[in-house]
DNA sequence: GTTGCCATGTAAGGTGTTACATGATTTA
DNA sequence: TAAATCATGTAACACCTTACATGGCAAC
């Protein structure tokens, strides 16, 4: 349901078309879906629905028609009360440590050369979300927002860091057991 | 797809009523489902079709009859092959960053009280989950499986203490915009 | 000439949740 | 007497993903 929300506060910054939402989300770690069509045009229609955001048609030479949306006064209304919520709890879905679960089956080479790999896909994923940061653009409208942003960046960077550590501090722990 | 290799990596640890099944993993942090009925019967009948788990049928006297099921020689090499398979990356999936995203709408005092709030709640589930930990019982194998299942359990409380210093560290740093 | 971008939308299917349904036994 | 535990299973629905469909334009 909190996708509802999250375009709901892209639009209270910019007005967007479902096409730009769709990019900013796929290409954003922090909003964390998959950015699809199907969820966020119809997303859009559910909240023109309900009056918490309105478009206009935007036609273009040689280029498809756009509806650019913005959001309403209900819409903000709607937004500020569940920024204002209780907060969930973030949810910790890490398949890889079910599959660590039942790895004691592997052989000590077998096991290492899985840490490695998932120590090395953490890395490059880490990598990435840095230099998304570096390219990233926020929307800034005062200092303490761009503070949030930056925290909100870092929390990802940070999680990735966190795993990292916990890897290599597993793999070193694993050379007892050789 | 994965809580087949969960469930299929329980009873390659011992024989489970689907019962059982549904209390370990709906106990368990690190098996991350809500363990739901639904899911774990079809998912056990599902893998009794494809012969990767076979089952007797136990009647009690005075309580209803259990199916114990338990893991064949297919389904331990299934599970093996998907031990062995290439790791996913954690999925970061954290609602209160998009709250955050669009929290600067709030006063100093409403913010500060949100992001309180959140500390509190993680604050707790640390504490929840370090007590989990205590009491938690492991297949406990050999000393290797001893171990990797400690560090799953760290990786847990770990994420949390991250968390948790996050949001303090964004606390403190908030003060100057006050 | 095939791929990718712009821009909308639909279809189909997988995954996961809550709630419902039964029915005896134990606990508060 | 109400609720929780044991034990199975189904129904309904929310959520999310991939893939399909259209059609013009630009780039390589």
């Amino acid at each position: 349901m909190s996708i509802r929300y999250a375009i709901l506060g892209l639009l209270s910054w910019q007005p967007c078309s479902g096409y730009d939402l769709k990019k900013i989300i796929s290409d954003s770690t922090a909003f964390f879906w998959s950015g699809n069509n199907n969820q966020v045009y119809t997303t859009l229609v559910q909240l023109h629905k309900e009056g918490l955001v309105e478009y206009t048609v935007q036609t273009q030479e040689s280029l498809p028609a756009k509806k650019i949306y913005s959001i309403t006064i209900a819409g903000r209304d709607a937004l500020r009360q569940w920024v204002l919520s209780t907060p969930d709890l973030p949810e910790l879905h890490n398949t890889f440590l079910i599959q660590l679960s039942w790895a004691d089956q592997l052989s000590p080479g077998e096991l290492d050369d899985l840490l490695a790999r998932y120590e090395e896909e953490v890395r490059i994923q880490l990598l990435m979300q840095q230099e998304k940061n570096r390219r990233a653009t926020s929307p800034d409208r005062t200092p303490r927002e761009a503070y949030l942003w930056q925290k909100i960046a870092d929390n990802i960077t940070g999680s990735y860091e966190n795993e990292l550590a916990w890897i290599r501090d597993l793999r070193q722990g694993l050379e007892k057991f050789t």
